[in-house]
DNA sequence: CGTAGTAGG
DNA sequence: CCTATTACG
């Protein structure tokens, strides 16, 4: 495994006919990771569904045409397991992991929230009972000789770099304090213990953001948030050497309001 | 006044955007009756909503995004009218109609139907209450020295020739035996009274059809019904000189299901 | 197979 | 603004 990449493609059925397939033919990632599928296998074409020298995972919502994940992978994993064991997010299609030689990959969609909305306190729910799967995970894996890179839509902007209007966003959902300071704690040593490599290898540039409003002329303008990332146990960031946002993958014609971030390693 | 055309427009707004407006533009004219307008005055830009060169009324449906019907008139009408005093059908956007000198010209949307289902039940509710409105408009038009010009999109072939698959369809709504004998009642001289303006004009052709459904290949392969009709007093239907369906109108880029219909007159 | 509506983001 | 849903045709 040298390099995971993570996208958000808003509805894979109607990326699928603007440019993903296309992208993902091109791609030379080992693993790839989806976010808002938006569909039932059985919706998908065989060619989108399972493509052509993938293995193909899909973790479906219950609410149909909503979220749902996905992993796709050049290697045949070990094991797949789809939710973290959070009953009110097992149907959610917003979790599966992979386990590969030496790696559990997963691919999260975090819901998204809307301040003083149900939506919100959904996202807030969510991210209290995921923060401790991630500490079990990585010292399951950490047991079982494993690296964790949990990639996708955290849903989250870290800090003032992470978006370009940071300043009228602090009462947005996706910027909240405590938003946040949850992202902190995940990426806290003494209690998450992981790893931002996007960050860790540009520490000081704005961005790169990887998504934009599809309103206004905010993709053009790089009206963008940094809210996708590869979050990576240090002994894996620590073999991090190339990561970046795909910007032209979307660019001449988009087909999703997320651009796919990669993160490449060594050996 | 010496052309009117009626078109099912299947939505002014994306009608517009596919060719409408330069159909419009381009035709000659006098009076155009539209249906299925399926959208509010102020949901509609100004260049749409008014035309330059047009009076345009509107008779919208209370039911958001459905039926909905309008007139263009070259000429400033005398009155116009909403409904036909049926309770109710007044706010369902099926029936408008105007008075220009020595006419009275309506745009009439007969509710589309399914067997079996209560759509079917308000499609005869709709026939019966209209029949005895249309003997009333022709006579009260009569007095005022009048002829009287119904055009719209009447839901029901009339004949054999007026669909192609007319024997796969003698169960479908829209060419039941009932609705047939209704359409007749509407024509019989001894009752509604009115004429066929197209059918008059060409008596022994198949079609010409001005409907074929969005699915397969049906425009096409010509698979189209005749259910959007010229009804006219005697007196005016005398005077119909030219009648024909242009189908050419959305041939290249389709901006309806429906083709416009239109009728020339004598001085 | 389209055009609407509405919910979600 | 865009992708889904559902209702209607």
């Amino acid at each position: 495994m040298r390099k995971v990449t993570t996208v958000n493609v808003n509805g894979l059925r109607a990326a699928a006919k603007k440019g993903y397939v296309e992208w993902l033919a091109a791609t030379e990632a080992d693993v790839v990771c989806l976010q808002e599928v938006r569909a039932e296998s059985h919706q998908l074409t065989d060619a989108v569904r399972d493509p052509e020298g993938w293995h193909a995972f899909y973790a479906p919502s219950a609410a149909k045409g909503r979220a749902g994940v996905a992993l796709l992978t050049r290697q045949e994993p070990e094991a797949v397991r789809v939710g973290f064991g959070t009953e009110e997010f097992e149907e959610s299609g917003r979790y599966v992991e992979a386990d590969l030689p030496g790696l559990t990959v997963a691919s999260l969609y975090l819901p998204s929230g809307e301040v003083g909305t149900e939506r919100q306190d959904e996202k807030e729910r969510f991210m209290k009972a995921f923060l401790p799967y991630l500490c079990d995970l990585r010292e399951r894996s950490a047991a079982g000789g494993r690296e964790v890179l949990v990639c996708g839509d955290w849903n989250i902007a870290h800090q003032e770099a992470d978006l370009k209007n940071w300043r009228g966003n602090r009462k947005s959902s996706g910027f909240l304090p405590e938003e946040r300071a949850w992202l902190s704690r995940v990426l806290d040593a003494s209690e998450g213990g992981y790893m931002d490599v996007v960050r860790g290898l540009h520490p000081e540039v704005e961005g790169p953001y990887s998504w934009w409003s599809y309103r206004g002329r905010a993709f053009d303008n790089d009206t963008g948030w940094r809210i996708d990332y590869h979050m990576a146990t240090p002994g894996l960031a620590s073999r991090a050497v190339k990561a970046y946002v795909e910007r032209a993958a979307t660019h001449d014609q988009r087909w999703s309001d997320h651009a796919p971030v990669s993160a490449v390693f060594d050996h």
